[in-house]
DNA sequence: TTGTTCCAGCTTTTT
DNA sequence: GCTGGAACAA
């Protein structure tokens, strides 16, 4: 392949990071400014006119999906295969690592990798040995504690005692958690990057290794880098100015989990001799929303600047809609989708973007009842259901007895007899031998001191699961996982639930199996290491999709968060109010102000051709009713970017000053979402009920002529 | 052991 | 005002 295609298709911004010379570089990359692109034609510059070979590349990410996405479009551009380049997420190249070298890193060959939810177990497990109040220290609070710690490289070790109570009883817990993952070979994701970080720092034979290996280090999304991963990548590339990092500034949405926007800051201190790189040629937005979105991101401070433009026109204004309340936000958008998809427009073009995720049901309610397709992005994913976890905490103590966390998960799951006491009592014999819970448990059954019932129990439990390793042994992977899914008894757990829930969770175990079978462990694997307890890390690493349907032409709902990094022909950004967006805590301490613009900064940069901004008058939040001002971040539009939406006749707007006290569920005749029939409009859905006795009238979404008020006493509704 | 009731909490989320 | 989890009773 000749250079000239590496480059030809470049802009000149882009051309010159793609063609830097060897040193550290910054590219700060503006939304939609061709980040990715950048990043996938340095990787095959780097090989087709630097003479790297694909073996020298180490590319990282934030996500599996933009790590699949690189790896593909490098494939694409070279014609090779991709292989043998490192490119992945932090965690995951940190745990292959580790993988790879376990010994130097302390930890037991089989370690396990266990995700937050895994994590909080551990911890409110650790509370009835230490006598502590789970409600005066909320585990989800210590969790976050030790994370961060974690973040900042600090181990338990090394922190200072104050005095400060609070700070003691931190200490005490994030000693005995470390304990507890040091028995039981497990690693948390925090974990993964400290301890990663601490095996490259403590073996210089190793570090020396992957120094002289990576001869390129690539980096996506560097302004959500945290302390630990950006003192990783500073080690590996230490002496070798090999560092290209992508990032924007203006898009670091992600500080509250640790994230230092700083990072991009002290990158230029780190590496005096760097060179910066502006990609603000934007291929995805109209003129106005840029003009918007620069506008917006200007009332913050210390940017390192960078201006949005286009070569396309101005395209369509911001259209600003104020709803008398939520419900009518709600009506606003989803007619306003009706007409984009009448006007032949894809649904799946379509983003409904919220601050929080309580919003979206005002959208999925009016969405259900006219029938639009949608999808709702968050949620559980396939790897966090109950019913996996449970599977795979199966498939753990298959590969290791002593992982205490999936012995307390399964231990009586099925129900088969261990109650609490039982468990109680296995849990101080092992506290008190310093063993694990498998191991107390062979003890308290050696001593003879429990209750026959109980100890057949148990025996019971143990001999389940050498039966299902026997039954495993020597099978392939996807045997191993069928073996465990068939014969754990989960399968017949679930069958016994009522409702479709377990019908569902029965599929999504034979869905396990499935995954097991398509898993490929050659991508995974690159050293001799133990099929299943890959297959396990793939399962915390990567938690999967939380639905599958994507090929249906849907609706996107989904929060401004994880709308990062995606595109939409027409996007609707709602809740533009004071203390919901901005939220309020943001709104409160300063500096987490600046940190709510870039997320709207982002949120405008999705749009490509249509941008509505909605917000209500009046909002009913946790129950009570409050009457926001619209955010500043509207304010911050300039007047001729944007136009006001005046109600149109077909939008409808309650008459009545306080329209709420009228709205029922229903009337004598009609209830929502019930489908009606008129002499003149046809069929329809009935959408809204106020008033009562002769003044009752009730919204139709007709199927040919949309929303209708209608008076009930003249209207001739049938019910259908 | 299961079903019910009560009560706190309530941005954002990936790995 | 709703939801999920924990405490309680049967």
């Amino acid at each position: 392949m000749d250079v000239n295609t590496i480059i030809s298709s470049l802009n000149d911004a882009q051309r010159l990071a793609v063609s830097a010379q060897p040193k550290p570089v910054l590219v700060l990359a503006g939304a939609g400014s061709g980040k990715t692109r950048v990043l996938v034609h340095r990787i095959a510059w780097n090989i087709q006119v630097n003479g790297a070979s694909p073996h020298n590349i180490l590319a990282v990410t934030f996500t599996n999906k933009a790590a699949t996405e690189m790896r593909s479009r490098v494939e694409d551009l070279l014609k090779i295969s991709a292989r043998t380049m490192w490119i992945g997420t932090f965690h995951g190249l940190a745990h292959r690592l580790l993988r790879r070298h376990a010994k130097q890193a302390k930890l037991p060959d089989a370690f396990q990798v266990i995700d937050s939810d895994d994590q909080l177990r551990v911890i409110k497990r650790l509370y009835a040995g230490m006598n502590i109040d789970d409600s005066k220290w909320p585990p989800k609070q210590v969790q976050w504690y030790i994370n961060a710690q974690k973040d900042e490289g600090i181990r338990a070790k090394h922190m200072v005692e104050t005095g400060d109570v609070f700070q003691q009883q931190m200490i005490a817990i994030y000693k005995a958690y470390e304990e507890v993952c040091e028995r039981s070979g497990l690693v948390d994701f925090a974990e993964l990057l400290l301890r990663a970080h601490e095996m490259l720092r403590d073996n210089e034979d190793v570090l020396e290794f992957y120094r002289e290996r990576f001869r390129h280090v690539h980096v996506d999304e560097f302004q959500d880098t945290n302390t630990i991963q950006y003192a990783w990548l500073r080690l590996l590339t230490e002496g070798q100015d090999n560092l290209f990092v992508v990032g924007d500034d203006d898009q670091s949405i992600y500080g509250w989990r640790g994230a230092k926007i700083e990072n991009i800051y002290s990158f230029q201190k780190h590496y005096p001799n760097h060179q910066l790189i502006r990609l603000e040629q934007n291929y995805r937005s109209t003129g106005n929303i840029l003009k918007a979105a620069n506008h917006v991101i200007t009332n913050n401070d210390g940017r390192l600047g960078k201006e949005l433009w286009t070569e396309s026109g101005l395209g369509e204004l911001i259209s600003v809609y104020s709803a008398f309340n939520e419900q009518d936000e709600a009506y606003f958008v989803v007619e306003k989708i009706r007409q984009w998809v009448s006007d032949g427009g894809l649904r799946r073009d379509i983003a409904i973007l919220y601050r929080s995720n309580a919003q979206s049901r005002q959208f999925e309610e009016k969405l259900m009842v006219t029938g639009t397709p949608y999808r709702v992005y968050g949620g559980l994913r396939f790897f966090e259901r109950m019913e996996i976890k449970n599977a795979l905490a199966y498939l753990r103590l298959i590969s290791n007895r002593h992982d205490d966390a999936s012995f307390e998960r399964v231990v009586n799951t099925p129900t088969r007899g261990i109650g609490n006491k039982t468990i109680e009592n296995i849990r101080l014999l092992a506290r008190a031998q310093g063993a694990s819970l498998w191991r107390a448990a062979e003890l308290l059954i050696a001593q003879g001191t429990l209750s026959a019932r109980a100890t057949h129990a148990l025996k019971g439990f143990m001999q389940l699961l050498a039966r299902l390793e026997e039954a495993a042994d020597g099978q392939e992977l996807f045997e191993k996982v069928k073996v465990v899914v068939e014969q754990s008894g989960l399968i017949e757990l679930y069958k016994k639930e009522k409702g479709d829930k377990g019908e569902v969770r029965v599929e999504n175990l034979e869905e396990l199996v499935n995954a097991a079978r398509l898993f490929d462990f050659d991508v995974e694997n690159d050293e001799n290491l133990n099929e299943l307890d890959m297959f396990l890390a793939h399962a915390a690493l990567e938690a999967g999709d939380a639905q599958a349907d994507e090929y249906e032409d849907c609706v996107q709902l989904m929060t401004l968060h994880s709308a990062k990094g995606l595109e939409f022909k027409l996007v609707f950004l709602v809740g533009l109010e004071e203390g919901l967006f901005p939220s309020q805590q943001s709104t409160e301490e300063a500096g987490r102000l600046e940190e709510e613009r870039r997320l709207c900064y982002v949120g405008i940069t999705r749009a490509m051709q249509q941008l509505y901004l909605t917000h209500a008058e009046s909002r009913r939040l946790y129950g009570k009713e409050s009457y926001p001002r619209q955010s500043r971040f509207v304010r911050e539009i300039p007047a001729e970017y944007v136009q006001d939406v005046r109600i149109r006749a077909n939008v409808s707007r309650p008459v009545t000053a306080k329209p709420r006290s009228g709205l029922a569920a229903s009337s004598g005749t009609f209830k929502l979402g019930e489908r009606v029939k008129h002499a003149k409009f046809g069929e329809g859905v009935v959408l809204q009920i106020e008033g009562a006795g002769a003044q009752e009238r009730v919204q139709v979404n007709f199927n040919d002529v949309g929303l209708k008020f209608l008076m009930l006493s003249y209207a001739k509704l049938e019910r259908l």
